[in-house]
RNA sequence: GCCGACGUAGCUCAAUGGUAGAGCAGCUGAUUUGUAAUCAGCAGGUUGGGGGUUCAAGUCCUCUCGUCGGCUCCA
């Protein structure tokens, strides 16, 4: 008997029956990949599997979509292999490949430390030069649950028996280690051939908080020393550009003891803050939207009415007045609600886009708060859209285009989420179905690249989530669409139509930056902190050489600060280089040096940041030119 | 909130249970300087806070606050 099987380069070829993937692939692994695993129709499979007749066989190597999952999945495997010679009482959790990375959770006896994660990580390279084989076997639930037993692992047991009836259960083997999963793997240990532990950290089993905590280690792996090297010199990048730090050190923000989670803002951070607001106002008022200002402190009443109470109020702070409970708002949307409450509506006057640079307060658990990223209090830049059924199409339109037109400006890639109807959610399912389709058209209609994020909409309704990329790849969720189907009923909010009864609006909550403090320190670590010129804290240092040339560099520090830039004069006694040196630490873009021979022609040596001396210029040149930057918010 | 680590001068970091130090920043003075750090001097601290062990605590124990890495949650 033969099998036909089809490869990747569209050939096809007929092989004797029981060949495997990896004598498919033994003498192709010419054109420099590494072979992994394959693919079968679409099917991640692994090396030794023997083909089946008719199949589609693609080839999967570390940077296919799949290969990387594999490769560290299967380095996940040696970690709890090393951990399980080490540590034979360890009970084994789970270890999957994750963005980066991988991860495996254990219980110890007694709990282990970083220091130890050195002794695993020489086990784990012994295990890995052994090279031994990774083994798929196949079994019987009966089968698997005796396995275990016997090996005393009881959160095994618990996959086990959560798995569905019809579930064929497999297990891979290398040497004695044994570990249930669907796999694939690589053939053998050897192929992991470089890695590190990066981490050791506190992990609920199955991440439910009334489960036993366990320890999970955190490791990456890569096909080569030298990735794994690239990817590690990455990290440190990011620590060079962590919000927290530059935040410090250009003097932007501080966070203190007296307010965990609420920060400082200080000069230089306050200035980004306006500017970034000035410029949402000026796109906001060209899309059509009104802007309101709503109290920080409202009446239990209304966060009754909100549902607030009922659901929010572990995360709400509260105050007495006039032996009267209080609530510091943790979001917009009830003011928003009284505003379009305050009086009739017409169908004529729909859509209203009301929009709010918002406070809001939310007491969030101590242990999740991180420098800007999250806070317990902060600004969104939120707006309520009350609209007609038959509007809901273009006002999301209209808000995609908004939100791309303002990424852009940033310089930002994003990724668009549509999150659908989760467990328990208020409304009717035809109601959901409509709504998710009614975006997901939109985003069709768009050409916008999305993914459907399953059961992860708001409770209230369905929503698109964009996340923003940094400059490092990694992504941070800022701007959200959320149709809204509560808050008209609970607020009992209704326009007059053109029959003349009254109807129910539709409202939507969006925001675009999401919070202000987030952007500022995404904004932070993507420009690590060499904010563009319209952005930028301060714009133009001028550095006089000597203190002859104090009162020229005064001259052109009025003219500047006429011109409304942001500047300063180092009028210090020090040396030129030591004056430069500062202004590009401080990331200034602009620095103009001013000596005898400037004072002379009437010019000013121009030196940017990122380009260095560019020779002297006539200034009225240099104003022009930093204006239309500014202007055009060049990045 | 939970697990783990950490907390020393404004910042970065030293200090076997035995007199708390350095560099940078700051201040003072000298130097008049041309594209990433001029030299010298001075000052700077209830070692996060409370309690305890000890002849003696930055160091050991305990409580607490905060920070960091995760879990969970989310903008």
């Amino acid at each position: 008997m033969s099998i036909k099987v089809k490869l990747d380069n569209g050939k096809e070829a007929v092989y004797p029956e029981g060949t495997t993937c990896f004598d498919l692939y033994k003498e192709k692994t010419a054109d420099n990949k590494e072979l992994l695993a394959v693919l079968v129709d679409g099917k991640e499979c692994d090396l030794g599997q023997p083909l089946p007749d008719n199949s589609n066989v693609a080839l999967v190597d570390f940077d296919s979509p799949q290969g990387a999952d594999i490769y560290r999945h299967s380095a996940s495997h040696v970690l709890a292999h090393a951990v399980k010679r080490l540590y034979p009482e360890a009970k084994l959790g789970i270890g999957p490949a994750i963005e980066n990375g991988f991860y495996y959770d254990f219980e110890f006896e007694e709990p282990i430390s970083s220091d130890d994660l050195e002794t695993i990580e020489k086990e784990m390279k012994k295990i890995v030069k052994e090279r031994k084989q990774i083994r798929r076997r196949e079994m019987s639930r009966e089968e698997a649950l005796r396995l275990f037993e016997e090996r005393n692992e009881p959160y095994k047991i618990e996959l086990i028996r959560d798995l569905p009836e019809d579930a064929a259960i497999s297990c891979y083997e290398q040497d004695d280690f044994i570990d249930l999963c669907a796999g694939p793997h690589l053939s053998h240990t050897g192929m992991v051939k470089a890695f590190k532990l990066t981490g050791l950290a506190g992990a609920y089993w199955r991440g439910d908080e009334r489960n036993p905590m366990l320890q999970r280690i955190y490791g990456t792996a890569f096909p080569s020393k030298e990735r794994l090297q690239h990817y590690l010199d990455m990290l440190e990048e990011a620590k060079k550009r962590d919000h927290r730090k530059l935040g410090r050190e250009l003097e932007l923000f501080s966070l203190h003891e007296e307010g965990p989670g609420f920060p400082f803002f200080h000069n230089n951070g306050t200035v980004i803050w306006q500017e970034l607001t000035d410029y949402w106002r000026i796109e906001h008022r060209r899309a059509g939207y009104e802007e309101i200002k709503t109290p920080l402190i409202l009446n239990r009443s209304l966060w009754e009415q909100s549902g607030h109470w009922d659901h929010y109020r572990d995360n709400m702070y509260f105050s007495q007045i006039d032996e009267q409970d209080f609530a510091i708002k943790p979001m917009n949307c009830p003011g928003a609600m009284l505003v379009y409450r305050s009086k009739m509506h017409s169908y004529r006057d729909l859509p209203r886009r009301i929009a709010e640079m918002g406070i809001v307060h939310r007491h969030e658990l101590s242990g999740t708060l991180h420098g800007l990223m999250r806070v317990r209090s902060f600004t969104q830049d939120d707006a309520h859209i009350f609209m007609l059924p038959d509007q809901v199409e273009s006002e999301v339109a209209g808000i995609i285009d908004l939100m791309d037109r303002i990424y852009r400006v940033f310089g930002f890639q994003y990724r668009v989420e549509l999150s659908t109807r989760p467990g328990k959610a208020m409304g009717t399912l035809e109601m959901w179905d409509k709504a998710t389709n009614l975006l997901e058209k939109v985003l069709l209609e768009k050409g916008v690249d999305y993914r459907i994020n399953d059961g992860d909409g708001a409770f209230y309704g369905p929503k698109i989530d964009f996340h923003l990329e940094d400059c490092l790849g990694r992504s941070w969720q800022c701007g959200t669409i959320q149709l809204d189907f509560q808050m008209p009923e609970k607020f009992d909010l209704t326009y007059i139509g053109e029959d003349g009864n009254k109807h129910r609006p539709v409202v939507i909550h969006r925001v675009i930056y999401g919070s202000m403090e987030r952007l500022i320190a995404l904004l932070i670590e993507h420009y690590g902190g060499a904010f563009p010129t319209w952005l930028a804290p301060t714009q133009v240092a001028i550095i006089p050489v000597t203190d002859r040339s104090h009162e020229y560099g005064r001259q052109i520090y009025d003219r500047l600060k006429g011109e409304g830039l942001r500047v300063t004069l180092d009028q210090r006694n020090e040396k030129v280089g030591y004056k430069i040196r500062e202004a590009q630490v401080n990331k200034i873009p602009y620095m103009l040096i001013v000596g005898d021979r400037e004072v002379k022609s009437g010019q000013v040596a121009v030196r940017h940041r990122g380009e260095g001396d560019l020779g002297a210029d006539d200034l009225s040149n240099l104003i022009e030119k930093i204006n239309k930057e500014i202007e055009e918010k060049i990045i």
